[in-house]
DNA sequence: CGAGATCTTGATCTGACTCAAGAGTCGTGG
DNA sequence: CCACGACTCTTGAGTCAGATCAAGATCTCG
């Protein structure tokens, strides 16, 4: 991994969703680097070993095809951890979507430490299993709601959904390619399920409806 | 769970994949459980909290949409364990495919247990992503020898496959339905790279083109 | 041996992909 | 502030891989 800038940052209040052992084994202060958009966090092949806390910004994990398909398996927000892996090395490329905030963890220091990290990997599990049933049998508007519900989720259940990724990644998230994205945004727009302000945005006007379709 | 029928076995050696902190940690002997082809596990809404290891036979780990359609996310194999959730209660179904041996594991009893199952829940999560791959960019002859090279992997690397699943079961789990799984299987024997001697096992001929298909 | 389930094969249909062109957006520099 | 250029996104037309619908064939097991 390249550190683009790093320093002792003053210990925050640790995420909402992380429980206080959690900060706590992982010897806080930990050291923060930032990266600029565009940037690689780990890839494919590389030693394995640190989890990585996404401070702000956002993050997409993904693998390539020889012929340079790619599958993204997630994506990361503020918050959440990545960078779990079951071999010494990285099977998937981690790369940041937008500028971002990256507190670097290392679990090899902390005894007990699999007690607190479990949950954590077993919520990427979770969410992963969840993929496998939009990838394998949902079509593509079902795809996209279940993406933009989820999306709005984990953007604390707001109507306003800020998407950082381009309509690439999406669709490489979808299993969809970048012209049935756009034409399914603008079929859920003309429905008035949605309403697209810019590029980057979603207004959810009819949640229910949306959330109908993800199933 | 519904235990169809159980007793104390005599220790058998642990599976070779298995750590033998392993089977320390989780105080064998364990309950073994007797399960006949096609027995329900775990049902989504159970309490979960168990886990699973299959001793013989086959499960299957699947999601349903309201409408009927399925998503098998894993197959579980002898030696292999599953089971793992994020919150209290199952997100998935579990079932047998054929008459299962299935060992009970009581993870709460162990201290310092989670050093040991978070190995075996990160090769569930990385093998979920890799299927994520496959879902969402893979074409369908590719998934199936995606498929079949795993099987083989699985089952000790030999050119002869067993499938204990039928092919709707095939099919829920590449996200195709059974006519396309049929119709590439016969593709594939055409062009000599496997040989069907039965229903349920497929002689691999060319293992270098089924592995250059599967990327 | 027979009946039901499972699997294979064929014909047709369709949702998403591909290819192609135009519109919108953003950053840079004059 | 506007003009320019490079992306990124949208929209349209045509194609195709895999789905659906519909028979048959084969297997399984009582």
């Amino acid at each position: 991994m390249t550190v683009h800038q790093s320093f002792q940052a003053p210990s925050p209040a640790p995420a909402s969703w992380m429980a206080p052992q959690v900060a706590a084994a992982l010897h806080d202060p930990r050291p923060l680097a930032f990266f600029p958009a565009g940037a690689e966090v780990y890839a494919q092949g590389e030693t394995a070993g640190d989890l990585y806390q996404v401070e702000f910004g956002a993050v997409r994990v993904y693998r390539l095809l020889a012929d340079g398909r790619r599958q993204i398996s997630a994506f990361h927000l503020a918050g959440e951890v990545f960078g779990f892996e079951a071999g010494d090395t990285h099977h998937f490329f981690a790369e940041t979507i937008t500028a971002c905030g990256i507190r670097v963890l290392r679990p090899s220091t902390g005894l007990g430490l699999a007690d607190v990290l479990l949950p954590v990997a077993l919520q990427v599990l979770v969410r992963a299993q969840e993929h496998l049933l939009v990838l394998g049998r949902q079509a593509a508007v079902e795809r996209l709601a279940a993406f933009l519900v989820d999306m709005a989720e984990r953007q604390g259940g707001h109507l306003q959904v800020e998407l950082p990724m381009s309509r690439t990644d999406i669709g490489d998230y979808l299993g969809l390619t970048i012209e049935t994205v756009s034409r399914v945004l603008t079929r859920l727009k003309q429905k008035g399920v949605i309403r697209l302000p810019n590029l980057r945005s979603v207004d959810i006007l009819k949640p229910q409806a949306l959330r109908a379709l993800a199933c």
